[in-house]
DNA sequence: CATCCGCGTTTAGGATAATCAACAATCTGC
DNA sequence: GCAGATTGTTGATTATCCTAAACGCGGATG
């Protein structure tokens, strides 16, 4: 059975949504009702969309199961056949012949964040034209080593070393060294 | 029939937040009013947090910023100082002796995101009473192999393979192997 | 000044949501 | 089949929110 809900749904219908989540934790209406310190036919109205609850009830409620309101209205209901990635199902994200890019999972709306396996050959740069754009980002460093330009400052990162910034501030990557550079980068929201 | 306030959490003050975004957008309430379809009165009460505003009620003004109820509930507004980070300065995390969880930058509030180096020793694991907790979380393993169960799913993570999974279903991660495992892990939003 | 704006706030009353208690439907075990 | 427990739903009452209209305040303009 899927749990997949339609992108119509996502913004207004509270009331599945609610019974969605009620039901993925394994809770009845009165369970719930108990918890939250609500009375269950609330609830039971709240998931037929017979009431548009006020935010406080609806946040009483939700700190029953327990889950925040960010996470409530975020909530994507990812299938879940797409937890595990083997190496050769990452998704290839080609901007330039001398860097390969490769993001964990399909490029899915909803999400939180992107995660990407990047390689950098040698001499390898994103352009003297900086990157700009929304979100912030992160990224690790595992072999080899890489140039990262964050606005003014400057620094070429060794295995183990990390940047972290907003990605509004003009960047850029190169690759300065010998040898293939292995990035591991994060970016939210996603990029791709 | 007490006009005091309970006590809230800035996540959790609707009125502040709301107001806030109103003014980023250089609304006034009025102006706001007219054209989310709602008055300038109920827009008044909610940002002094005299009432909380129905879904109903909230998702119309958000409409006429606009803005959605998930971009509205998400929304940090924080800089980030640092930039990059030697290896050595990424902050552990020690949760249990044979896992190593070193974070990039100090726990700083108000992040995207949170990425960490982890380490696991051979017959490390997180413990058979499954982890959860808010959020996305998304990993790729660089070296040896890692065991990750996911809800009722689990498999064997060898280098170069990742996973992507919302963090409120339980999880649990081992090391079965012989050697260290190398993870690079990001969650959203940060847990650290 | 005095007047007019536009702003956020407040108040009374009608509209809407939550509670309480009862109801029907679905099981389960005897 | 029946009693009892559990679940979701529903009507009447109570509590809360939203609207319309007014209020007080400060800045601009004559």
């Amino acid at each position: 059975m899927s749990l997949a809900l339609q992108d119509e749904q996502m913004s207004d219908d509270i009331g599945t949504r609610l019974k969605l989540v009620r039901q993925i934790f394994g809770l009845t209406q009165r369970e719930l009702a108990r918890r939250a310190g609500v009375t269950n036919g609330a609830i039971s109205l709240i998931e037929q969309n017979r009431v548009s609850p006020s935010i406080s009830s609806l946040k009483k409620i939700l700190d029953g199961i327990p889950l925040s309101l960010a996470e409530f209205f975020t909530l994507n209901f990812l299938p879940s056949d797409e937890l595990f990635f083997s190496a050769g199902e990452l998704t290839e994200i080609a901007h330039l012949p001398e860097i390969s890019m490769r993001l964990v999972g399909r490029r899915a709306k909803g999400r939180a964040m992107g995660m990407l396996h990047e390689v950098y050959q040698p001499g390898a740069d994103t352009g003297e034209a900086m990157l700009r754009h929304e979100g912030e980002e992160c990224g690790i460093v595992v072999s080899g080593c890489l140039t990262v330009t964050v606005g003014a400052q400057e620094r070429t990162l060794y295995p183990g070393e990390a940047y972290y910034f907003r990605s509004d501030i003009p960047h850029r990557f190169r690759n300065q060294g010998a040898e293939p550079c292995v990035l591991i980068s994060a970016n939210s929201p996603p990029t791709f």
